[in-house]
DNA sequence: TCTTATCTACGAATTATTTCGTAGATAAGT
DNA sequence: ACTTATCTACGAAATAATTCGTAGATAAGA
């Protein structure tokens, strides 16, 4: 269910690019860091009888897909990472994330309105 | 440098509870999953050896203490979860952190204030 | 004292993940 | 047609992390 860094990596390239071969998936990692062809291609295996993605076998040239959300994945990793090196708090990472300097003036106000937001919810609208 | 899973575990014991035998440690693990006490005891050995704990050795049961700071173990952590799980960007894991309402009302407004304190810097005090 | 409990050290088994070589099939290029 | 490149599948080695059994030393309890 929670996937490997590798994993995590390929589903972050699928997500942001849509379907793609493994030869793709491979040039796109190779930008960053040195793997093996055969590598990624057995990654891609295992993530596909996994359920993590979903591929195209109708030519010979196989195009895999995501077959998670990205957000829900996100959401789950990010509960999981909260626990396990924040002891459950979220505030402390919030915290911590804004304070290292990390965020620019606009992002800093896009959040203060989320904030807002969040404190004085609308009723839904039809 | 990057802690594994099993020794950020003891180091969050470490960190909030001071130094701490193998037994007390492997207890509190205990706590909430089951593990062998020696199993406990070899990684925090391996720890020790990277240099992630200090000990004391004067008795018998040796008195291990965290050697590296929670602060900046718990931002480099973040920092390297941001590149992975959201690719970089800080503000897209704020608003998930708190779009999916893991804060409450008190810490909402703590937020607030901390980003009000980030736009409107004041110089230091003597 | 003697028996039992507790502790460290060590080595090795287990599990998870990443890595890549090789083989066989298909397609592309000449 | 034939030679080369590209693709999948498979198996197995390499690496990393966790797990625990056993042995020997020391302390505690009866």
């Amino acid at each position: 269910m929670k996937p490997t860094e590798s994993e995590l990596e390929i589903l972050q390239i699928l997500w942001h690019n849509g379907p793609l071969s493994v030869r793709s998936i491979n040039d796109k990692i190779n930008e960053s860091r040195e793997v093996g062809y055969t590598t990624t291609l057995k990654i891609m295996q295992l993530m596909n009888e996994k359920g993590l993605t979903t591929r195209d076998t109708s030519s010979r040239t196989h195009i895999y897909q995501a077959n998670i959300d990205e957000q829900k994945t996100r959401g789950s990793l990010l509960s999981d990472f909260i626990d396990t090196a924040f002891r459950g708090s979220a505030q402390s990472l919030v915290l911590q994330a804004l304070g290292s300097g990390n965020a620019s003036q606009e992002e800093l106000e896009e959040i203060k309105k989320l904030i807002d937001d969040l404190e004085h919810p609308k009723t839904e609208q039809p």
